[in-house]
Order: structure tokens, then C-alpha cells, then sequence
DNA sequence: GTGTATGTGTTGTTTATCCAACACATTGAA
DNA sequence: TTCAATGTGTTGGATAAACAACACATACAC
């Protein structure tokens, strides 16, 4: 939670290559980028991406995440709880986000950006759990999380799938009281 | 002419630095600017800073400099002959510079500020006057360009103080007959 | 095949930047 | 006056970034 303050060099020079990353997405394929295209459009060394990254696939991952949790981050899971409100929000947020991924070119790596979304989305969930129910740690709320991230991330996929011009917020809506009550059959 | 190629580093923190004091300039008086205001907003340390400038002083100097040599130079001086219309321009770049100023906030600098616009001019019609003569160093064509920048920003004053109205090109244009003909008395 | 070109990822050394600490000046309030 | 707060400019040691060089892979032409 706590970095013990980083060196400013590294935030920077992490923001200059993630920007020029994003900017180039705009106009190439994900498969026809190359270190050089970022570093030089970053206007850093060549050497010094392989210091902040693994390779090109680590930056694909670490960025989409830095992405989405924008999306998601700074209105919520800060002094928010799990309701149909924030539900509704952070589906929206998700579809915002694979609709803004439409128009850079990732072709090929779908299951990668599901992925990170599915993992960011566990992460925002399980906080907010905990927050709501003022407790550090619960395994149980952790589990609650994982389900819930598959389950929303999956709403998303069948929203698209189906484009029966449906709002994403109207289509959550309708799973939204299975979500908060349970699956309970005494329902009436 | 040439730097026997500088470290891409130090061209960015130059560059952040210049683009937070201009940032800055546009919000305070230069008197209210401090230098860890400038460092704050370029996201550099205080002492990197003393590492390129010698003061604030020395950075307001330069940022002036490099912001006229962007208006006048990329349009002429490589390959313009010092003509009616090249002169016409020059002034024009002058009084949109000046313009530009009294948007930020630079008051009690004036004499700063003539200076080095005065300077500037008079590299630019230097290298224009040896340039067209196809002469590497001439002291006769550098007085001639130390008197013309003295003129020409004369004029800028001038047009500045009696506010007709009167376009910069229409004011300017007056003038020209007797810079590129000279003071001729036997003008008819 | 052989050569040329382009991209990846690593390494050792040099250099720019960070940072904490310092002395000093100015200002304003107690 | 004295004290606290804020700004300037400098210094020495630590660290990120630049750079050139390297080995290796892929592709494409001849």
C-alpha cells in the first residue's frame, strides 16, 4: 500500500514510456511496435525500458492496468460501498474501457486484457468488501471478490456479444438483485 | 553551430523546466515566482535546476530567447534573402512576441526583455546579411545588423506607443524604402 | 549457402539527477 | 529584540539513465 516513496526519475520516466506506448497504439498494431518505436518516441534510452520492464508484453499488461484502474479508481472503492450505485459504475467503467481498447489495436491479446481486467477488477472488489465491512483481512470476502470479478467481467463479454443496442447500465440492472441478495429462492 | 551531440537528459530537463516557468508565468507575477515552484511543477529536483541555470534570472533569459528564436526562425534565415518581405515578417514576429508578454506577467523585466529581443535580432539579420552575401564573418555586415536591430526594435516601441491602430505591416512597411535603399537624398 | 538489415535483451562504464544537509538572507509575528 | 517560516544557492554521496558494445534471433535478398 505504501512504496516508501520512490525516486521521482522512476515515476516520470514510467509515465513517459507509458504515454508514448498509448500514443503509439493509436496509430500501429500492437504486433508492429517495437522497443525503439517507444523508447524513442519517450525520448529515453533504449536501455533503460528494460530497467522498468520485462519486455514489451509486461508493458501491454502494466498499462491496460494502469488504465482500467483510472476507469475505476479515483471514483470509488475510496469511501464507497458495494451497492447497486457502484455496481452499476463499475460495469460501466469496464465496457467504457474495452470499448476505448476497440480503437487502439490489441488484436491477438484478448485473453490478456481479459485477464488484467478480471485481476484489477478482484483487486477493487476485495477492498471495497473489506472497507464496507471494516475488517483487515477475510478469506472468505477475498473468495466473494474472485467470484464476483469473474461474474462481472463475464456480463461484460455476453453485453457485447448480444448488441441488442442494450445500455450497459440497463443490462446490469437486471443481475444487479441476484448480485446483492443472493441467489435466494424464497424470493416472493 | 554544432554541440557534439548533448545528452538527451539534459535536453528534457531543460525543456521541463522552460514548460513550467511559461505554465507558471501565465498564473503569477515573475516576482512571485519561486524557484521551487518552477522545480514542483517540472517534476525536477531543486538542485537540478541549479544544475542548469544560474538563477531565475538566467532561465527567464533564456526562456525568452528560445520562445522569439521559435517565432522568428524556423520561417526565415534559413534561406530568405534580408528582403521587403522577410522584414516584414521579422517586425510581425516581434510585435506578436511583445503581445504575447503583456499575457504574462513580466512587469519591471521591460529592460530585460528589449535586450534580448534587441540580441536576438541582431544574430538573425547577421547570419541573414552573411548569408546572402555568401560571406563566412564580415565586421561591416555585423554593425549593419547591430544598427537594423536597434532600428527595427526601435520601431516595435514606436508602433507599441501610437496606438492608430495601425497594423504591424502597414506601420513597418513605411519604413522599408530607407532600410533597403538606404537614405538616399537623391531620391528622385 | 552468404551477406545485410533489423529487432531483442544484457552488461560495464560514465554522467545527470536526486536527496539531505548546510549556511545565509528576508520577512513577519510574538 | 527573538523566534519561526520561507526562500536562495551549494555540497557530497547515492542512484537512475545514457551509451556503446555485445551475442543472438529472424527475415529477406542474392
Amino acid at each position: 500500500m505504501t512504496n516508501a516513496k520512490t525516486d521521482p526519475r522512476i515515476l516520470r520516466t514510467r509515465k513517459l514510456i507509458m504515454d508514448a506506448f498509448m500514443e503509439l497504439s493509436g496509430k500501429k498494431e500492437f504486433k508492429d511496435i517495437t522497443v525503439k518505436d517507444i523508447t524513442t518516441e519517450a525520448m529515453i534510452n533504449r536501455a533503460t525500458f528494460y530497467y522498468h520492464f520485462e519486455d514489451i508484453y509486461d508493458l501491454l499488461e502494466k498499462v491496460l492496468s494502469e488504465v482500467l484502474l483510472v476507469n475505476l479508481d479515483c471514483d470509488f472503492y475510496q469511501n464507497n460501498d458495494l451497492n447497486e450505485e457502484s455496481l452499476v459504475k463499475i460495469f460501466i467503467a469496464i465496457t467504457n474501457f474495452q470499448k476505448s481498447l476497440s480503437n487502439r489495436c490489441h488484436r491477438g491479446y484478448e485473453d490478456t486484457i481479459a485477464r488484467i481486467i478480471r485481476e484489477q477488477l478482484e483487486v477493487v472488489l476485495y477492498k471495497m468488501l473489506l472497507n464496507q465491512n471494516k475488517i483487515e483481512v477475510d478469506e472468505g470476502l477475498r473468495i466473494t471478490a474472485v467470484i464476483l470479478s469473474w461474474g462481472i467481467y463475464g456480463a461484460s463479454v455476453e453485453w457485447r456479444r448480444d448488441d441488442k443496442g442494450m445500455l450497459p447500465e440497463e443490462f446490469i440492472k437486471l443481475a444487479i438483485p441476484s448480485i446483492i441478495s443472493g441467489v435466494n429462492i424464497t424470493k416472493e
